[in-house]
DNA sequence: AGCACGCCGACT
DNA sequence: GTCGGCGTGCTC
C-alpha cells in the first residue's frame, strides 16, 4: 500500500479539527530530516487554511501517497511541550472519544494555541556602562535623565524596567540614556533562581489541629511518594482546608508542587488569600478572570516549577507540572468539574488518572461526597478519611421538615418559617433564606382559564421577572413583555405562580420592613464585585436577612447566620434524572452547613409538600451519609452508576423525526453489532430528552450502559464511527458523553 | 468544524 | 443579470 520510501521522515500531526485522526506531513524544507520529536507545535497547511498542530508521531512511511503529502510550514518549538501534559491530553481524547487535535488545542493557553513561541519569560535589567560611570556634561540639559542614571548607578546588579517605572521614570528617558550609550540592558530569565527560595515554607503559622485532623494528616503523610486516592469526608466546618494547607506544606518542603482544583464558585478571594498568606512560595491561580498573557504566565510558572501551588477550576487539571507532588480536588462532588460541551471531561476523574500517572497521592474532599467516590471508598479502592467534629465543637445544625400543605404562604414562606425568622431577627441574628430559583415567580398563570406563560421556543414555562418587568425563558434567554390580560381568554386575572428570589425578597421586605435584606443570585450579582461587596457586608455581622439561590450555599461562610430556611426542598424528589436526589441532598446539606458556625447553634427549616417522603426524612433525621447509603443500594439494584458505566449519545435537530429516525437506525445497528460481537452492553432508546424542545430544536438520546468500562468504550467508539459515516448525521448536531452527569 | 464549490430563488 | 440560500465533499 505504502507508496512512500522507507527512509523518509513523515510527521503525524494532530490538527485542531473534529476529525478523529491525525494527518501526515513532510518536514519543512529548512528542518533536517532527523531530530524531529513528538510534542512540538508546527504550523501546517490544512485544507485551505493554515493551522497550528502538534506532531504526535514520527513515522517512516505513510498510507497516503507521497505526492499528496504537504510540507509543514514552520516548526514552532525547539523542544516538545511538557510530557505529562501530552500524556493527559492523549488519555482524555481517547477516554472521552474526542479529537486529539482539538483536545490538545483546547488544553493549551490561547497564545500557545495561536502559535506564539514558548520562551522562558525574561525581563530586561538595566545597568550603567563604563561611559555612564565617567563624569559627563551630556546630561546638563536633561535633569531627569541624569537622575535616572544616578538611580541606576546605585544598583550594582542593575534595575529592572518595572522598578524604573515605579521610581517615576519613563521609557523615553531610559531609551535616551541607552542611545547615549550611558546604560545598557541584559535579558534575565525569570525562572526562579534557586537562591530566591525562602528558608522557610511558611509565611504564617499553621493552625492547631484537633485529634481527627492530626490523625488524617498523619495518614496522608505516610504515603506521599506513591499513587493513592484518599476521600477526605469531613462535615462542613470540620477544617478540611487546614488539612490541605498542612499537606501542601509538606509537599513544598520536599520541593514539589501542589495542584488544587476547586469548583467554579469556590475560587473566592478569601480562599486564595488564605493560601497566599500561608506560604512563602509562589501560589498561582488559573481562573476565568485572567487575560491571555496572564494565563500563559501561570502555565509557564507551573511548567517551569516556578509556582509551588496552583489553584484553579476544572480546566486547571491540564496544567503541566515540573515536579508534581499532590493533587487536591475540593468539593469533589461539585457538578462544575464536568465539562458539558466539546471535550466532555470530568476534572476529578482526570485528576485521578493524572495522579496515578505521576505516582503521587490525590485527595478528594467533600462534606457530601459523590456516590461514585463513596462507592470506591467502601470497596477499598480509596482510603476513607473522616472528619466528624466541627471547629470549636460547634453543635451541628438541627434540621427539621416543615409541612407546607394547606398553609398560607407569603413569598413561598409558611407561617412557621415566618415566625422563626422573626424570632431570630429580634435576637439580632442573621437569617438565610434559600430559594431554588431566581426571578420573581416560576411562571404567570390565568386564574380564569388556566393559561400558563410558556416559552414559544422551549417546552418550558417562562419565569416572571420584576426588574426588568418581563417574562424570561431560563433555557433560551428569550424575553417578552408581561401581558395585562390573558392572551387566551382576555381575563385580567393573571397571577404569578410560586416564588423566586425576587418575590421572596419582596414578601420578606413587607413582613420585616425595618430589616436589611440582601438578595444574592445571578441577577443581583451580575455587576463585577457586587457579590464581594454583599459578602463583606454580611460578614460584619449585623442582623439581616439573606435571600438567595445556590450561590449562597457553596463555599461561603456566614458565621452570624443562626437560621436557614429552605423555601422548597421538593425539586429533586420526583425528577427524571436519577442523580437529582443525590444532587439535591448535597445542596440541602451544604445550605444547612451555613447555619450555626459560630457560638450559636443553628437551626434549619426545610419546607416541603412531601413531609412523608422517605428520602427527605432520612436526610433530615440521619443525615447525608445515611441517605447516600440508601441511594447506593437503590443504584445497585437498578443497575445505575456507580455500579454500571454509561455513555449517552445526544442529538438535536429542527425536526424531531430527523433525530428519532437516525437514532433509531443507530440503535438498531448498535444492537446488531453488540450481538455479533458478544459484548455485554445495553443499548436503550432512542427516547426524547426530558425537555424535548429547547430553542425550537428537538432533543433525543440513545443510552449505552455496561458493567465494564472497556466494553462501554468499545461500543461507544463503534457508535461514533458509525455515526460519522452517515450522510444524514451531518444535518443534525450530536455528541457522545462518556460518564454523563446530567441525563438531559 | 471550516471552507469551497455548485446549483436554484428574489432582488439592487 | 447577481447575491445568497444550504446540500455535498474534503481536509495529509
Amino acid at each position: 500500500m505504502s507508496t512512500s520510501g522507507p527512509e523518509r521522515v513523515i510527521l503525524a500531526v494532530a490538527v485542531p479539527s473534529p476529525l478523529k485522526r491525525v494527518f501526515d506531513y513532510l518536514p519543512t524544507r529548512e528542518t533536517p530530516e532527523e531530530g524531529w520529536v513528538a510534542g512540538v507545535r508546527v504550523r501546517v497547511p490544512f485544507g485551505r487554511r493554515s493551522v497550528v498542530g502538534v506532531v504526535v508521531e514520527i513515522r517512516s512511511h505513510s498510507d497516503v501517497p507521497l505526492d499528496r503529502l504537504r510540507r509543514i510550514e514552520t516548526l514552532i518549538d525547539r523542544s516538545p511541550l511538557p510530557g505529562d501534559w501530552l500524556w493527559l491530553c492523549r488519555f482524555a481524547a481517547r477516554y472521552y472519544q474526542h479529537s486529539l487535535g482539538e483536545t490538545l488545542s483546547s488544553a493549551l493557553p490561547a497564545l500557545l494555541r495561536q502559535g506564539r513561541p514558548l520562551q522562558a519569560r525574561s525581563q530586561a535589567r538595566w545597568f550603567v556602562t563604563d561611559a555612564g560611570r565617567a563624569p559627563n556634561e551630556a546630561l546638563a540639559r536633561a535633569p531627569r535623565q541624569a537622575e535616572l542614571l544616578a538611580a541606576i548607578a546605585q544598583h550594582p546588579r542593575g534595575l529592572v524596567a518595572s522598578a524604573i517605572t515605579a521610581l517615576g521614570f519613563n521609557r523615553t528617558q531610559l531609551h535616551a540614556l541607552r542611545d547615549k550609550q550611558l546604560i545598557d540592558c541584559r535579558e534575565e530569565s525569570l525562572a526562579a533562581p534557586a537562591s530566591e527560595r525562602a528558608a522557610t515554607t511558611l509565611a504564617e503559622p499553621t493552625l492547631p489541629l484537633n485529634r481527627e485532623q492530626s490523625s488524617v494528616l498523619a495518614e496522608l503523610h505516610q504515603d506521599m511518594d506513591r499513587f493513592g486516592v484518599s476521600l477526605l469526608h469531613g462535615v462542613t466546618g470540620s477544617g478540611k482546608t487546614e488539612v490541605y494547607l498542612q499537606l501542601i506544606e509538606a509537599v513544598i518542603d520536599r520541593g514539589r508542587q501542589a495542584l488544587v482544583l476547586v469548583p467554579e464558585i469556590g475560587l473566592t478571594p478569601q480562599t486564595l488569600s488564605r493560601f497566599r498568606k500561608r506560604f512563602n512560595a509562589p501560589v498561582i491561580t488559573l481562573h476565568s478572570g485572567l487575560n491571555d498573557s496572564e494565563r500563559l504566565d501561570s502555565w509557564e510558572a507551573a511548567r517551569s516549577g516556578r509556582a509551588a501551588v496552583l489553584i484553579g477550576t476544572r480546566s486547571a487539571v491540564f496544567t503541566p507540572l515540573a515536579r508534581p507532588g499532590v493533587i487536591i480536588v475540593d468539593e469533589e462532588h461539585d457538578g462544575s468539574f464536568k465539562q458539558q460541551d466539546s471535550l466532555r471531561y470530568h476534572a476529578r476523574d482526570l485528576a485521578i488518572v493524572r495522579a496515578q500517572h505521576h505516582g503521587i497521592p490525590i485527595v478528594l474532599g467533600s462534606a457530601t461526597p459523590s456516590l461514585e467516590s463513596l462507592a470506591r471508598a467502601r470497596d477499598g479502592h480509596y482510603r476513607h478519611l473522616r472528619l466528624t467534629t466541627r471547629a470549636g465543637n460547634a453543635a451541628p445544625a438541627a434540621l427539621s421538615l416543615v409541612d407546607l400543605r394547606g398553609k398560607p404562604q407569603r413569598g413561598g414562606l409558611g407561617p412557621q418559617a415566618l415566625s422563626a425568622i422573626k424570632e431570630h431577627l429580634q435576637a439580632g441574628r442573621q437569617v438565610l433564606v434559600f430559594v431554588n430559583r431566581r426571578g420573581f415567580a416560576p411562571t404567570l398563570a390565568c386564574h380564569q382559564c388556566g393559561w400558563l406563560a410558556e416559552c414559544p421556543q422551549c417546552d418550558a414555562r417562562m419565569t416572571l421577572h420584576r426588574d426588568p418587568h418581563r417574562l424570561i425563558c431560563h433555557h433560551c434567554e428569550q424575553q417578552r413583555g408581561v401581558p395585562d390580560a390573558c392572551p387566551k381568554c382576555a381575563s385580567a386575572d393573571l397571577r404569578p405562580q410560586g416564588a423566586g428570589t425576587e418575590r421572596t425578597e419582596e414578601a420578606l421586605q413587607e413582613a420585616f420592613s425595618d430589616t436589611r435584606i440582601l438578595r444574592i443570585d445571578r441577577d443581583s450579582t451580575r455587576r463585577r464585585d457586587a457579590l464581594e461587596q454583599t459578602l463583606t457586608e454580611i460578614r460584619q455581622g449585623s442582623s439581616c436577612l439573606l435571600v438567595g439561590t445556590q450561590m449562597l450555599a457553596k463555599g461561603h461562610h456566614f458565621p452570624h447566620v443562626t437560621l436557614v430556611v429552605v423555601v422548597n426542598a421538593d425539586g429533586g424528589l420526583y425528577s427524571a434524572d436519577f442523580r437529582a436526589l443525590e444532587h439535591s441532598a448535597q445542596l440541602l446539606t451544604q445550605v444547612a452547613g451555613r447555619a450555626g458556625r459560630a457560638q450559636h447553634p443553628g437551626r434549619v427549616l426545610i419546607q416541603t409538600l412531601h413531609p412523608e417522603d422517605p428520602s427527605l426524612r432520612l436526610l433530615v433525621e440521619e443525615g447525608y451519609d445515611a441517605l447516600a447509603e440508601s441511594l447506593l443500594s437503590e443504584r445497585r439494584l437498578a443497575g445505575l452508576p456507580p455500579f454500571r458505566f454509561m455513555a449517552l449519545m445526544r442529538g438535536e435537530s429542527a425536526r424531531m423525526e430527523a433525530v428519532i429516525e437516525l437514532f433509531t437506525q443507530a440503535g438498531e445497528a448498535m444492537r446488531t453489532w453488540l450481538k455479533e460481537r458478544g459484548l455485554a452492553v445495553h443499548c436503550l432508546g432512542p427516547v426524547p430528552a426530558p425537555m424535548e424542545r429547547r430553542q425550537n430544536r428537538y432533543h433525543a438520546q440513545l443510552l449505552l450502559s455496561a458493567d465494564r468500562r472497556g466494553a462501554l468504550h468499545e461500543a461507544s467508539a463503534w457508535l461514533d464511527e458509525w455515526m460519522s459515516q452517515q450522510a444524514d448525521a451531518r444535518r443534525l448536531r450530536y455528541s457522545i458523553d462518556i460518564d454523563p452527569q446530567e441525563m438531559c
